[in-house]
RNA sequence: GGAGAGGUGGCUGAGUGGUCGAAAGCACCCGACUUGAAAUCGGGUGAGGGCGCAAGCCCUCCGGGGGUUCGAAUCCCUCCCUCUCCGCCA
């Protein structure tokens, strides 16, 4: 949610600044609703200080003994106009809430100007691309070479867009998770957590997944409704939902294994063939949470900590800067890093970092005592994904294949994977 | 799923129709005492919002929502959550 002070103050300036997104933000119209507000509440208020100072009266009236039919008579019509007076402001505040949900967050001044990913800015290259001695084969004819990956199955247990692993990839899979998660725990100082995978309605409104983006998201049959967590993201975020963290335990830092799932409804046709895009993934999710004048500095952080996990596997990457017109919601600066993938001769992405500033917090109210103000105040909030599992696994089969269809396991997952160098041998 | 007990400020915990945003304690801040600290004593300290140049004034908030009443933390309905016991279960 965007500060709602200066939403009132100059909107002019938060419409210039989402029009880099290519959002439409009428700020005349916005005055007009926001004064009709002020002008109603100030009405209701008016009526209920004059309804609460007649109500003290007839206690006070009562207690010397006095009649009070007649005060009570006064304060009659008083209800009913404080009644009128609520409802219609109640129906502004109703818009007005719904407005401030529906607005994305500010762009940081460095995202750079554009309307789709071709207009990403590309900070850094990392390990260059490969040159193969012959034909590289895509993870999926990698995966139907060794064995152990299987869409068909998944296809008769769930249904399209999932897969089955067995054997050495199952297990290369789970490596991955493990060798993230004690790279993380062990260097970058994050502190591993376990949460719920199904999350309710406010939390995923917090984390700013609701309202706007409910065809993304697998709902569950259950009342009160639950849905499947798109994302680490929404249940380790909402840790600190409705808290106030004191000064002392911040930063936090929180590394996370959680599954992912994704209705991608708008993605139809899109990253059909093998694993890139699919409704089950998983992740190992790195959240942190930051005094607001750390944030941009944790951001870069952040990423380098995503980025250690593809310099020790030796996977080349590069780190884009989105732009204005292809970042998220919720987003004040995103990175993502984007790993090169021989059989798609393409770079995908495989992290995304983003720095949230204050606009998750404000919606899951978490907050921090200030200790120069006393006062709390929001925090801020970031993640970034330290690595998606599966398009990490689909990268390590690409890059270190061998011509003979072999693929040779990177040296930091030898210990993970019981000492096996090479699978298919 | 069944039975019972509860949800109150940063925390613990009183309060069962009016002067209660709410006792007390803890924590925290300021001051006194002290060479310093501790202990002790005195004072202060919830959140969100509106109006105002400011001082300040006002409104809302006692799990969520609805109701009764001139007036609700307090009474009624409903939902959610937590705890205890029973059942079931990985």
């Amino acid at each position: 949610m965007i500060d709602p002070k200066l939403l009132r103050n100059d909107p002019e300036a938060v419409a210039a600044n989402l029009a880099r997104r290519g959002f439409e933000f009428d700020a005349a119209a916005y005055r007009e609703l926001d004064e009709r507000r002020r002008s109603l509440q100030l009405e209701a208020q008016e009526l209920r200080n004059q309804r609460n100072e007649r109500s003290k009266a007839i206690g006070q009236a009562k207690q010397r003994g006095e009649d009070i039919e007649p005060l009570k008579a006064e304060v009659a019509d008083l209800g009913e106009r404080l009644e009128r007076a609520e409802q219609a402001l109640g129906e502004v505040q109703e818009r007005l809430e719904a407005l401030h949900l529906e607005l994305p967050n500010l762009l940081d001044e460095q995202v750079p100007d554009g309307a789709d990913e071709a207009d990403n800015a590309e900070l850094r290259q990392w390990g260059g691309i490969p040159v193969m001695a012959f034909t590289p084969r895509d993870h999926v004819d990698l995966g139907a070479a060794l064995g152990g990956m299987d869409f068909e199955a998944a296809a008769r247990i769930a249904g399209s867009r999932f897969v089955t692993l067995s054997g050495d990839l199952a297990r290369l899979h789970r490596a991955l998770i493990q060798f993230m998660l004690d790279l993380h725990t062990g260097e970058h100082g994050y502190e591993e957590v376990y949460v719920p995978f199904l999350v309710n309605a406010q939390s995923l409104t917090g984390t700013g997944q609701l309202p706007k983006f409910e065809e993304d998201l697998f709902r569950v049959d259950h009342d009160p409704a639950y849905y499947l967590a798109p994302t680490g993201e929404v249940p380790v975020t909402n840790l600190v939902q409705q808290r106030i963290v004191e000064d002392g335990e911040m930063p936090l830092r929180f590394a996370c294994h959680t599954p992912c799932f994704r209705a991608e409804a708008g993605s139809h046709g899109k990253d059909t063939r093998g694993m890139i895009r699919q409704h089950q993934f998983e992740k190992v999710e790195l959240v942190q949470v930051v005094r607001p004048h750390e944030s941009w500095a944790a951001l870069e952080a952040l990423t380098g900590h995503a980025e250690a996990v593809l310099r020790r596997l030796a996977l080349p990457y590069r780190v884009v800067s989105l732009c204005g017109g292809d970042i998220g919601f919720a987003a004040a600066r995103t990175y993502d890093l984007e790993v090169w993938l021989p059989g798609q001769e393409r770079y995908r992405e495989i992290s995304s970092c983003s720095n949230f500033t204050d606009f998750q917090a404000r919606r899951l109210k978490a907050r921090w005592r200030n200790p120069e103000t006393g006062k709390p105040e929001p925090v801020h909030t970031l993640n970034g994904s330290g690595l998606a599992v599966g398009r990490c696994l689909v990268a390590i089969l690409e890059n270190y294949q061998e011509a003979d269809g072999r693929v040779s396991v990177p040296e930091a997952l030898v210990p993970y994977m019981g000492g096996k160098r090479v699978l298919g041998a």
